[in-house]
DNA sequence: ATAAACTTTCATTTATTATTGAAAGTTCAA
DNA sequence: TTGAACTTTCAATAATAAATGAAAGTTTAT
């Protein structure tokens, strides 16, 4: 396989992999693109290299800012703008770990706690919905809160040990 | 709040969370539904909770079943089919991690192992994409990896004084 | 202040994905 | 073995989500 057909694989396939984490796939897309491309990017050349047309690019290029995972860049004695993408592993994921968290998980724990209170009256039906939904409260708080923390972790001697012992 | 109207907002929010999550809607209602029902449900009585077609029914419930987190009930003298969801939290996120990996991370691996291992003569596009995806699939089988052993954190001491001392 | 060079917006169109429902398939009791 | 009671399949349809592209908006050099 030579560079082209290469690069080629690797941007479809991380769409098509997007999409299957609901991150839609041109979005996913410009990401690859730029996550291995050398340098800054215009969006004459991501329209041209993805075939898509300027609209799109422009949202979605503006999607990924929003989630801080790629950045404009502007070159001295050009007037057009340029994108890069975080690169280091580490950093993306936090970002995207926290972006998801805000977006969806803490609007469902909201729900979560909304449902989980109101009054049982006798019903085994209504209590046994009560319990669950508790239950379901208490682990994705300790979820999300392990993923927080989990953006913690690399920096940190001990995280490192424990990775190291579970292998 | 009442009830009835706790069990159908705690339906829809799961819903929407699933499609976010790329689980198409009816799916993790159904789940959802199983979830906080005190017993097992027929085909039939899910149809009419969720007015969904016998097709649709069916087939997301066959989805659940392969997922592992779904099972089929058969009562003494009813010639219908029951259902329950998997209520046990960890053994159900476990499971959906397991089937995620198998079915989306190991494919991408593959890929990534495939398109980092091309031959980069003297490009520095072509070893700067080399390098990038080298990354990412260390990055990815990390990560595979380290869901795979939280699998068996759970019942294990040691991750329990981590997650405490991480706290 | 103007206009060239560029980016963003958003109503419309297109593509994708999910749902329906009728027909085919299965199972079981008699 | 038949047929009633149920489930599954899948081509057609509907619903949803994404993409287009022309018009509006911005920025900057002169």
């Amino acid at each position: 396989m030579e560079f082209k057909e290469a690069k080629n694989k690797f941007v479809q396939t991380w769409g098509a992999l997007g999409s299957q984490w609901g991150i839609n796939k041109t979005m996913a897309q410009i990401h690859a693109l730029l996550m291995v491309s050398n340098d800054a990017i215009s969006m004459e050349d991501i329209m041209d290299e993805l075939q898509i047309s300027r609209g799109n690019a422009s949202m979605n290029l503006r999607a990924l800012m929003d989630w801080g995972i790629v950045y404009k860049e502007y070159k001295a004695g050009e007037r057009r703008e340029f994108f890069t993408a975080e690169k280091d592993l580490d950093e993306l994921a936090v970002k995207i770990a926290r972006e998801r968290s805000k977006r969806e998980i803490k609007p469902a724990l909201k729900v979560l706690k909304e449902v989980s209170t109101i009054d049982g009256n006798n019903s085994d039906e209504a209590n046994h919905f009560i319990d669950q939904t508790t239950k379901l409260y208490d682990f994705v708080l300790k979820a999300d809160n392990m993923l927080e923390k989990a953006t913690e972790f690399k920096d940190n001697w001990l995280g490192k040990l424990v990775l190291k012992i579970m292998k």
